[in-house]
RNA sequence: GCGGGCGUGGCGGAAUGGUAGACGCUGCAGACUUAAAAUCUGUUUCUCGUAAGGGAGUGGGGGUUCGAGUCCCCCCGCCCGCACCA
């Protein structure tokens, strides 16, 4: 027989060939047709490619290509996060301008991302670098100014002396700045902030309805916006500074006032700092508390440290009660007042605090099972519920009743009141640098600060910058900062600080529906394909790219560019999980690349012969070498090869281990389905059998509906393992030529998700009409998916002891009686009745004896 | 410390409370071949047994149930996130 080989090298570029020629994948509006929107988080363009994409896009082209084929006018688009410091390093490193070195990597990345043979709509293709894109920006951090979503306030801010630059959290290494090694400085800068804390109770509530959101996101949201309850309230004090007569706590917990050992304020709480002028120790201290490394593993070890001030407040119920007032390294300024009272028996830190400095641990709060006359505390705080005791007027009543009690006490008193505290603050979007989206205002001597008219947009970024000088160069670009008052039309400079390139990700999904618009959003794109049906990405985006596009929806619905409903923007989210590899390392305890390693009997050897350490599969990273290039990949067995691994085996939400026998596994079943459809062609029509072609015909459609179900429910491994069943029955099958023909048909539909290219090609062989492409989703036929007989496992007392085959229709009565005749049984039973006998029809059947 | 998740063969992983280990990898045996590769067939949880067949088994311990990987309680281990958040 002559067998022709699957050359994907060849097929793949053919295919994807028609498929731009048809404009296969072009999204139009189509008011006749429902519309399905999914979108991956599009890529920073760094210049590769890595496993990481493949799986992320893959998983959106299995949902946008399957969606199509159900009858959905598709929308899938991809773009490019394009803004941001790595430009600017590679500027200072390579002497290239990021315009340049970012537009090539995107050159570059499309250019490997291509092959893959996504069902993408290149002609919606966006940059966030592109004018077009980010003149569309300017213009609504204009509307969004008009609304008051946009302020000005003083930040603190990590300041590199020698670069003269900002530094992000993690450019700062050990206090000192990553790249010049200066020592960093806390600086305040008058920067622009979105009101997003105005949004805190709108956006905890909304998290509610996110229903196909993970539950994990939804919490790591909720416990980032950190709504709390509780009252503020004001201490007399006694021996502070002059203008520090009072001294405003937050608590959560009210009821438990009179278990108050003490108060304690952060150090850099405004009395704190006033001290410091006098008293070198408490200079000291708080130094020493400001420079205390807040990573966890510090903050879990470090001491609880405190210093006496020496000030006392007064107790708001008891004016004879004195509690001394510390300085408390584990007090933030950050949230609520800065300054707490500590109450040792009902919180654990207060309670470890008071046992170093010896303070009194009075229990406020008596569990339901112990004496409060006997009860206290140990070593644990108690943190439980209970009655609350040692409190006067609160005495037997609930931690909530005690908690209403006090508030209402203290506000009578007109001494503080119940609050509301939220964790999640402004949004600071203000950025000293370069290569981002410049803000939109001029700064004008006699009118102040004021937005550039919108008809001057965009500010463009000018092109003609260097790097050479530290600092940031639209800073010393006079050409480019001196302009024209929009307001009264006198001499003014620009503003030259660029946008957080958070914001740019907050709105490129509303972008995509209608990219080259020459306003930011069109509202019949909008109301057509907002929101998103299906959003896919990683979970390290759970919280601030995802908090922020929630933000920036609302502000675009109130600035007008999108509609009511599309203020959640994202109706389902997927995160899925990485790609990981084993690591290798040679004799030296260098890393080593999969591919400078070669197997030997018991393991790996390097290219010298020399024994090679293998390590855990972790997430590949260049670090760490144990990458495998998409692109090498692609080149040895193809893009559908990748793309079946990637989909293989592992569940989408969890890691996926590369491994290069799996890889080969891959790319030998694609062959094989190839050679399976390659042996159909050559068939004799003549050949088969009726009860074959049944047969197989039941197994096509069990695959319909096995691999259907996978990709409903995002388990792709689970329709990958259905194709899988499928070919084996298709390689066992007996049946005849249009049998064959036809379930083969079918097997194209259902890996055209997956595998588009070998599906095209079988498609076509096999005399499939148009593209597969297009072609709608097979259906499955419920009657082929029943059995006439089944095979029914009977077990004794819960043990499976046998089994027997009865008719699909068989009653349960028919069942019963066919068990108790069968050898297993009447042996057990041994001529006893047995006491119980569970049947359920086509599943079980169990004798109780 | 707090919060969340996970624990099933040599490995990745399947399993509406109903035959644990689908499917894939690996290993082993065989067919084809002068040989190899490729392909095909069989086999692969452990254990006792020549076999027929038996026993054990889803991190550990208890419980609910005719029946538990799945539900409940306690414990152990691993992973992820975080903000000592009052």
């Amino acid at each position: 027989m002559n067998m022709s080989r699957y050359n994907a090298r060849v097929t793949e570029p053919k295919w994807q060939a028609e498929w731009e020629k048809g404009a296969v994948f072009n999204a139009q509006v189509d008011h006749n047709r429902e519309k399905y929107y999914v979108l991956e988080m599009f890529p920073y363009p760094s210049g590769r490619i890595h496993m990481g994409h493949v799986r992320n896009y893959t998983m959106g082209d299995v949902v946008a290509r399957y969606k199509s084929a159900v009858g959905f006018n598709v929308l899938h688009p991809m773009g490019w996060d394009a803004f941001g410091m790595p430009a600017e390093n590679a500027a200072m490193e390579k002497k290239v301008h990021p315009g340049d070195w970012t537009y090539q990597n995107i050159a570059d990345m499309r250019a490997q991302l291509k092959p893959m043979g996504l069902s993408i709509d290149w002609s919606r293709e966006l940059a966030t670098c592109d004018p077009e894109y980010y003149g569309q920006q300017q213009a609504m951090f204009i509307d969004m100014l008009d609304k008051g979503l946009v302020y000005r306030k003083n930040a603190v801010v990590n300041w590199d002396p020698v670069d003269m630059t900002v530094l992000a959290n993690e450019q700062v290494e050990a206090g000192r700045g990553w790249r010049s090694g200066a020592l960093v400085e806390r600086k305040e800068l008058t920067q622009w902030f979105f009101k997003i804390s105005d949004y805190s109770e709108e956006l905890l509530g909304a998290i509610d309805n996110l229903k196909d959101w993970p539950e994990k996101v939804r919490l790591m949201q909720k416990n980032w916006i950190g709504k709390s309850t509780g009252m503020q309230f004001r201490f007399k004090t006694t021996g502070a500074p002059a203008g520090f007569e009072e001294l405003d706590v937050y608590t959560t917990r009210p009821d438990t006032l009179f278990g108050a050992s003490f108060a304690a304020i952060s150090a850099d709480h405004p009395l704190a700092k006033a001290l410091e002028a006098d008293y070198e120790n408490i200079a000291a201290f708080n130094a020493e508390c400001r420079q205390m490394d807040t990573t966890e593993e510090a903050l879990e070890t470090a001491e609880k440290k405190g210093y006496d001030t020496g000030i006392t407040v007064t107790h708001p119920f008891n004016p004879s009660w004195e509690l001394p007032v510390y300085i408390a390294n584990f007090i933030l300024m950050g949230y609520g007042t800065g300054a707490i009272f500590g109450c040792p028996a009902h919180d654990q830190r207060d309670l470890d605090f008071a046992r170093k400095y010896d303070l009194v641990v009075t229990p406020v709060v008596c569990p339901d099972d112990q004496d409060p006359d006997t009860f206290t505390i140990g070593a644990d705080a108690y943190l439980g519920t209970g009655k609350l005791i040692n409190s006067r007027f609160l005495d037997g009543l609930t931690i909530e009743e005690g908690k209403t009690e006090v508030i209402n006490r203290i506000t009578v008193a007109g001494m503080g009141e119940a609050t509301t505290q939220y964790r999640l603050r402004d949004w600071g979007v203000s950025r000293q640098r370069y290569w981002g989206c410049p803000i939109p205002v001029v700064h004008c001597e006699k009118c102040g600060v004021v937005p550039e008219k919108k008809e001057n947009l965009p500010i463009e970024l000018p092109k003609d910058v260097t790097f050479e000088k530290p600092g940031n160069p639209l800073d010393r670009h006079d050409a480019w900062r001196n302009c024209e008052c929009p307001s009264c039309g006198g001499a003014a400079l620009r503003e030259t600080d660029t946008m957080d390139t958070f914001v740019d990700s907050s709105w490129y999904y509303a972008r995509f529906t209608a990219p080259r618009a020459d306003t930011p959003t069109v509202a019949e794109d909008a109301a057509y394909w907002m929101n998103v049906d299906q959003y896919i990405g990683g979970i390290e985006h759970a919280i601030l790219h995802l908090l922020y596009s929630r933000f920036f929806a609302r502000a675009m619905n109130i600035t007008g560019h999108l509609p009511d409903n599309a203020v959640e923007p994202f109706n389902a989210l997927f995160t899925q999980g990485m790609v990981c590899h084993e690591t290798y390392k040679d004799v030296d305890g260098k890393w080593l690349n999969p591919d400078e390693i070669k197997p030997v009997d018991d393991g790996y050897v390097d290219g010298a012969g020399r024994p090679v350490t293998v390590g855990p599969s972790i997430k590949m990273s260049k670090s760490k070498k144990n990458v495998v290039d998409p692109e090498d990949i692609i080149d040895q067995y193809g893009a559908d090869t990748a793309r079946w691994f990637v989909m293989s085996d592992s569940p989408p939400e969890r890691d996926v281990e590369w491994t290069a026998s799996g890889a080969e596994a891959a790319w030998k079943h694609l062959q094989r389905v190839w050679r399976l459809t390659d042996e159909i062609t050559q068939m004799d029509d003549t050949a088969g059998s009726a009860d074959e072609a049944l047969a197989l015909q039941k197994a096509t459609h069990r695959a319909i509906d096995d691999v259907t179900n996978g990709v409903e429910g995002f388990a792709f491994n689970k329709s990958v393992a259905a194709l899988y069943q499928f070919t084996n029955a298709m390689a066992k099958s007996k049946a005849d030529k249009v049998t064959k023909t036809a379930s083969m048909l079918t097997m194209a539909q259902l890996m055209q998700p997956m595998t588009p290219h070998l599906a095209e090609e079988i498609w076509a062989t096999l005399g499939g009409a148009g593209l597969v492409a297009q072609a709608s989703w097979p259906a499955v036929d419920p009657d082929m998916l029943v059995d006439d007989t089944v095979t029914m496992p009977i077990q004794i007392n819960g043990k499976r002891r046998a089994e027997i085959v009865v008719s699909a229709t068989a009653s349960k009565e028919e069942i019963e009686k066919l068990a108790l005749a069968s050898d297993a049984v009447v042996k057990a039973l041994d001529g006893a009745t047995p006491k119980k006998m569970i049947v359920v029809p086509g599943r079980i059947i169990n004798v109780v004896i």
